[in-house]
DNA sequence: CAGGATCCGATCCGATACTG
DNA sequence: CAGTATCGGATCGGATCCTG
């Protein structure tokens, strides 16, 4: 086994049971793993968000983008729309109940990032200088 | 905090820890949110694989495209790949201990999109009903 | 076997203009 | 305020052909 990691874990092998490919990975993926569908659940995560604060809070977000994000998200049942019929017209948006469970992961998400973000850079100042003159990103 | 959600979860609130907007999510998402690294990732936590039995093993991607995902995996430190100069030439993929850590993440995110899954394509059912003709996908 | 190179359609997404 | 509608550039990714 590869080591030398701090504390071994329990070795996690994803398998997903066997023979399958996809388990239901890309499905998720599909949804959060758009440009913005994540920072607009972190947002909510923090409470009742009404349009424009919402579009604010997420600095380089365009308007019809956080229209689109937050529809779907609407539709995929993770968040809440609440409309009130006055002038001008006011709505809500906030997490539904599953829309809050997906915070934990999302949670989890930044965590690992914030502890490889260094290490990755690193290899990746590494690769570029090992690799000139390649256009994988 | 502020509790007094209808009680399900555990309230997790994501934060980053106040005025912060990113976290530095987007970072790992621009990374494993396209559409194969999540695969390939799954795939080498089962073990080292040589190309064409990677390629086999994810059905539907291109031999295009499992060559840029590998090498982005390889550039950002979480595949290792090794050459054998042999002929037929022979390359070999496995995770690096930075590639397992992240499999803890893939996990996650299995068990919840099989956990929720059923529940979103309800959700969708029910939004696409209530919506007639709407392009959100 | 493992991949590099090219072409090209599909999709994403930002900018802009307009509306109840 | 909270959208809808439309256009066009950029990127993604599949198909195909070629090579050591």
């Amino acid at each position: 086994m590869s080591v030398g990691h701090t504390a071994v874990t329990t070795e996690p092998v994803v398998s997903c049971g066997g023979e399958e490919e996809d388990c239901g990975i890309r499905e998720v993926l599909d949804r959060i793993g758009d440009k913005w569908s994540v920072l607009v659940v972190v947002e909510l995560a923090q409470g009742v968000r009404r349009f424009r604060r919402l579009q604010r809070a997420i600095p380089g977000i365009s308007q019809r983008m956080l229209t689109l994000t937050v529809r779907r998200l609407e539709r995929d049942g993770l968040v809440r729309r609440t409309v009130y019929p006055t002038v001008p017209p006011q709505v809500e948006y906030e997490l539904t109940a599953m829309g809050h469970s997906l915070t934990h992961l999302v949670r989890a998400l930044a965590d690992w990032s914030a502890d490889h973000r260094s290490a990755i850079a690193d290899s990746r100042h590494r690769w570029d200088a090992a690799n000139p003159g390649s256009d994988i990103r």
